[in-house]
DNA sequence: CTGAAAGCGCTTACAG
DNA sequence: CTGAAAGCGCTTACAG
């Protein structure tokens, strides 16, 4: 269709050397290969003059690498994803390659033909938050040589390398901070898409801190899709039958953004008639009132630590701990909506106030 | 380095055919060129046996074209053009198409190497919001052949096809809303990318509007870079030598975030001592206390419109109106940030009081 | 110092 | 119905 105005060739003749000298100078190999400093400059203003855009697909073919990665996330809309890749886009451009993104929307089939199609264009290697079932698939292709490391979502024993964060502590810590604040009726928000080991991680933390102190979880799933529009009809029937956690657990932050759309909507109030914490910090949750209590991940670390071990595969270098799990620390940022505040008409109330 | 493990050859070899006829096959030509179905039968179950993988860049290489297409903007990370992205990517793989994103900054320079970039990567166009200052550079590539469509921001006169909101509707909007609700003392906080034209276009029209009324505006211009801590120091400041304005239009997402931050931590009542508007519309404006006062982008109809008018450059189909500049609306979504609240220890208070 | 040649993996007229 | 061949644009031994 679009035709590749000016080829080597065309630099070739015009200078009236072989297409060798040509590639040689281009790519800065004039002085190892002893090619004169005459032949080099003319080659080079010629390039210049005629525009010349060497063909990266024609190089990719011949070398066979294309200084592409490709990053696969659920939803690139996502805060959280388009941190991490504006984070791995940085990454990649500081060794001259450039990323491909895609979205897969928790969608299995879509995530399998994303993949084939990136390996199909050549990448030099994937970085992907993966929403299958389990790792045997991906155990095929990181053995079959694809060069692959998995972030944020992992899989037990997957063999393959993967940089994650401690999500089960992140839960922990919330249901611990909750508890000894007196909160006593916790609820987790969690997604249709429970296989996944962040939210599972998440939820089994958080429940297993309550079970410590002896209490019962009420535990809700939200199918992946329609968030906004399920949490609201739960909060408001929950709300109307007086049936309402005194805190609760978002497991992500579009989660936590539908409770605090409904709440407002509702006239519940956070944290008087219930407590909200989550995962994952946005920036506004930091400097809005109340000011949300949010698990924050170390986004940066995550990308650096993932992009490097993915250079080491796509270089073949030996990497001690390569298809290690890297687990890395979450930071609990206590603020205002988990503030215990003591309920003035319920039962409890007069119990506190008997004391 | 990384080696294809199997090519159309192999296949062709395996089978005991020619790499035409497999190649026919794959392409779902088997039929169209008479190959007998038997021959069609076994070509795909050897192909799927040896788990093959066409190599695009060889396709690409032959075909001249790649189901690629750029997409340069400031900041991926941006909510504005993270939604953008997805929206592209999704009417991309709508057509077997791939995004790679890039960032800039808005550095110009870098904008510069990602088109280069892009190009020589044989992308089939490129979406682009640009940093530049004019079109010239940019008409080259157009005029040269290059499938562009330019969004979000656009040039005068440019000849390139661009599609963009009617900004300076958006800032006349917000000011006569501000004027007519009783607002005296208007502060702009613009970007230092003023030559911007969304920025510029927005400022002008919130002016336009004022001028109008014969009030004069105050102008702040934030440096791209720190937004966060400029914007916090120039409240400060203000704050403190009790000239602050009555209200206020900050031009974009971030700057309005920014100015939420700073309020919080100042101290600063929204909207009794001073009134919030912004550009862009973001969710979390809608169920804050106090809602925020935005001016929403139809993001779907940008990028539907843009990915249209690119589809066409790329199949060099002539299209009415084609390097013409669409102008899409916009809409004022009116919220609490911007209520008048009558001022209750100034002296318009008193003038207010005595009427 | 420089040129001719092979080959990366694919598609498509062309010839049978 | 199918095969041989050319060519997309590049890089890299190899030979001089």
């Amino acid at each position: 269709m679009k035709k590749q105005r000016v080829s080597l060739d065309d630099i070739a003749r015009s200078v009236g050397v072989s297409k060798a000298v040509v590639s040689l100078v281009m790519n800065g190999k004039a002085e190892q290969y002893g090619i004169s400093e005459r032949t080099r400059i003319r080659v080079l203003d010629r390039a210049r003059d005629l525009n010349y855009k060497p063909n990266q697909l024609a190089r990719g073919l011949r070398l066979g690498y294309t200084n592409t990665i490709g990053l696969i996330v659920s939803d690139i809309s996502n805060s959280f994803y388009a941190a991490i890749a504006r984070n791995i886009e940085d990454l990649a451009a500081s060794v001259g390659s450039n990323v491909i993104i895609c979205s897969t929307d928790e969608d299995i089939e879509k995530e399998r033909k994303l993949i084939k199609l990136l390996r199909n264009r050549q990448v030099d290697g994937i970085i992907l938050s993966s929403s299958q079932e389990n790792a045997e698939e991906l155990r095929n292709y990181y053995s079959d040589g694809l060069p692959l490391v998995l972030i944020d979502r992992c899989f037990e024993n997957s063999g393959i390398p993967s940089v994650v964060v401690d999500n089960f502590n992140g839960g922990k810590q919330i249901a611990e901070h909750l508890s000894k604040s007196g909160f006593q009726k916790p609820m987790v928000l969690t997604l249709s898409t429970s296989h996944i080991s962040t939210v599972k991680h998440r939820v089994e933390g958080y429940k297993y801190a309550w079970q410590q102190k002896g209490v019962k979880i009420d535990t809700v799933e939200i199918p992946f899709g329609d968030i906004s529009g399920a949490v609201s009809e739960l909060l408001m029937t929950r709300f109307k039958q007086n049936f309402m956690p005194d805190c609760l657990f978002a497991v992500n932050n579009n989660l936590a953004t539908a409770v605090l759309q409904s709440c407002n909507n509702l006239g519940i109030r956070i944290p008087e008639d219930m407590a909200l914490t989550c995962f994952d910090d946005l920036p506004y949750f930091s400097f809005i009132k109340p000011s949300v209590t949010a698990v924050s991940q170390p986004i940066s670390d995550i990308c650096t630590q993932a992009f490097e071990i993915l250079m080491h595969q796509i270089k073949q270098e030996e990497i001690e701990g390569l298809g290690k799990l890297s687990v890395l620390s979450i930071v609990l940022n206590i603020r205002d909506s988990s503030r215990f505040v003591i309920p003035s008409d319920s039962e409890e109330s007069k119990i506190l106030k008997d004391k």
